[in-house]
DNA sequence: TCCATATATAGGAATATTCGAATATACTTA
DNA sequence: TAAGTATATTCGAATATTCCTATATATGGA
């Protein structure tokens, strides 16, 4: 694979590592919303979360829709919502794991007393 | 979702973000390699190549395991290949989406000339 | 045109990331 | 124990990211 791919595929993960545009994100599910939007149901500053937006709009994961004075965002393409499921069924497995580790090593030393 | 959840992912996606920890990911798929395995494989000098696997390490996403002399890097979870699979079709999607933009346009202004 | 509302951007401070060079640590073998 | 190989860490400079504050831009209505 050439270096260039991996770049462009790096640039997008990175436009993901932030968890206010996780949540960003995760407001656009099947809808689409306002700056004022996310100001309201995240309750960050309007300023931070437009940054955040012209991030996400740079890597082209959002595009907007003028309509009178707002701007709708939307997810350009849903593909990116199925990368943030994919990372919740790590994540959980993650934890599920750790637990067990966790229940393993009780019950080992449960049986060592 | 309570942010730390978010916070989670989004030092995931971080991890991902870089085009030198993909080429790391994408040789462990289905094997594990030394350091020294990486620095041939992708001509990198061994320190750089180290500091990449030390963030790797930290967000969990590789595993060691010492033999002797050397240290073999895995993947912890398959999962994480997948995400990479699913970066793919999506960069992928986008080129083929902007091609087929500029072919429209070509095609549109071969019309009106 | 003037004002209000919605959104974007610029500037600057704090912090984080990245890389190369140098050095430290771990292990093996003589 | 001394030397050699493999890997990790530290340091410092360069660059990037993030946030806040202030300001700019765009649009619609009086």
């Amino acid at each position: 694979m050439p270096d260039s791919l991996r770049q462009v595929k790096a640039e997008i993960f990175q436009a993901l590592g932030h968890s206010t545009r996780i949540a960003i994100l995760q407001e656009l599910r099947g809808r689409e919303l306002t700056v004022n939007g996310f100001v309201e149901r995240l309750g960050l500053e309007q300023a931070n979360l437009s940054q955040h937006l012209a991030v996400l709009r740079a890597r082209q994961v959002v595009v907007t829709r003028r309509a009178g004075n707002q701007v709708f965002y939307s997810v350009r393409d849903s593909l990116i919502l199925e990368m943030l499921d994919l990372m919740r069924r790590y994540v959980v497995r993650q934890v599920d794991e750790a637990v067990a580790r966790v229940e393993e090593t009780e019950r080992a030393e449960k049986g060592e007393r």
